[in-house]
DNA sequence: TCTGGGGTCCTAGGACCC
DNA sequence: TCTGGGGTCCTAGGACCC
């Protein structure tokens, strides 16, 4: 059957959740401009479209984005919003179509395959605007829709359709849709294969449909190029999937000043540990992998990660495992550093390990009671708030915990 | 201009096992 | 004593996306 599958991107999603949340200040500043401060190492996340006109752009360095636009209003990324208003525009959608799929916190796959009788014939484009008047209506939040019998032809029709518009590629319109596109504009083509591209000579779709799949491979690399050979022509098999897992869980900072000494980075990346580990317990996660980054002053950025034999979920597991990796970073070059992260990943859900009868032994590295101290420290956090608790201090066992304890939590 | 933070996927080499 | 080849896991790095 010819699917018809739909993707919902939201226009200018932060500047949207950042004016709903702000209506006296953010929401009266057209030239509004959403991420890092103006005066520290911030870049832009978003810019509602009157800045854009000015050249501003997302990941461009505040400073420069001033620069384009002085008369820009620079407001911080509303975190806790952007998740809670995305959440709504997700449940939103689920009433409106059978399978949805997040693929970032402002994109949501549909596939509306075998929908036809009950909407009674209605077309893929008056579906979408459909979809379209009833997210703004439930949400507040303006999306646009791009929709084909693809995916990657709905995620590409989705861009002309900006901003709070509809566009619909007919099913059998797939290649002169495409045609004139260039490379770039096709996902998965970077600024680095599109270097190579140019240098074969290769700038648009049309350019590519004419060389052969042996000589995208002898140029690009087997895969690479049996994957190009196939975008090129629209081919793209992925489903959209309402049951995708979580792989992984991260958290970095970048800091206001560079740090050299080993013991604050070591503070820094505790603090970022016990941030993670709730997280991580709350959706019912153990990790095997922990990973840690630096990114020196010079920009560098190197990484060091560890297996470990049984998956852990407790913060003094998890501390333990990353202090070994940044110490490992640290020996190997000690200079200035401008930010430091942790992330988790090779998750395991915590039945599934007990299914697996991988806790029939004790755990090395992670006791029953490490695993009850972080429980305890969650169960806290939620009962009073994630300010009750230091993180970094209830990591070292029943002693530290109960002399510390009460000084910490009636804060 | 001076470079955020959250992710996914791919590659390549080495270890280890059969 | 020297040797092949395949599979899997782990690690580091890089490309890419929003």
């Amino acid at each position: 059957m010819e699917r018809r599958i739909l993707l919902v991107d939201c226009d200018a999603f932060f500047v949207q959740v950042a004016r709903l949340e702000d209506p006296e200040g953010a929401g009266r500043a057209p030239l509004l401009i959403v991420g890092g401060s103006a005066t520290g190492r911030g870049v832009v996340t978003s810019a509602s479209y009157e800045a854009r006109a000015f050249g501003v752009r997302s990941a461009m360095p505040t400073a420069h984005a001033l620069r384009l636009c002085p008369d820009a209003t620079v407001v911080g990324v509303p975190r806790g919003a952007v998740g809670r208003r995305s959440r709504e525009v997700r449940a939103a959608l689920e009433d409106l179509a059978p399978v949805v799929q997040a693929a970032s916190v402002d994109e949501f796959y549909l596939d509306l395959t075998g929908t036809e009788r009950l909407f009674r014939g209605e077309t893929l484009e008056a579906t979408a605007w459909r979809i379209r008047e009833a997210v703004l209506r439930r949400t507040g939040i303006s999306v646009s829709l791009g929709g084909g019998t693809r995916r990657v032809i709905a995620k590409l029709a989705a861009s002309f359709a900006k901003p709070a518009g509809v566009h619909v590629v007919p099913p059998g319109g797939e290649q002169a849709f495409l045609n004139p596109l260039k490379l770039s504009a096709l996902p998965g083509v970077g600024p680095s294969l599109v270097e190579r591209l140019e240098k074969r000579g290769l700038r648009t779709v049309e350019d590519a449909l004419g060389v052969q799949e042996e000589w995208l491979q002898r140029w690009f690399g087997q895969r690479r190029g049996a994957w190009l050979y196939r975008r090129v022509r629209g081919v793209d098999e992925s489903r959209v999937d309402p049951h995708e897992r979580r792989k992984s869980i991260s958290s970095e900072r970048t800091f206001f000043e560079d740090i050299n000494d080993d013991a604050e980075l070591e503070r820094r990346l505790m603090k970022l540990a016990t941030s993670l580990g709730p997280i991580l317990r709350d959706k019912g996660f153990r990790a095997r992998t922990v990973t840690v980054k630096l990114r020196d002053h010079d920009f560098t950025t190197r990484q060091h990660s560890r297996t470990v034999p049984e998956p852990i979920e407790s913060n003094a597991a998890i501390v333990e495992v990353g202090r070994a990796l940044l110490d490992d970073l640290r020996a190997q070059r000690r200079v200035p550093a401008r930010l430091i992260g942790i992330g988790l990943s090779g998750l395991v859900s915590a039945g599934e390990a007990h299914q697996l009868g991988l806790f029939d032994e004790p755990v090395a590295g992670e006791s029953d009671r490490d695993r009850d101290v972080s429980r305890v420290v969650d169960a806290l956090a939620k009962r009073f708030g994630d300010d009750a608790v230091l993180p970094g201090r209830l990591v070292r066992g029943p002693e530290a915990t109960g002399r510390d304890g009460s000084g910490r939590t009636d804060g």
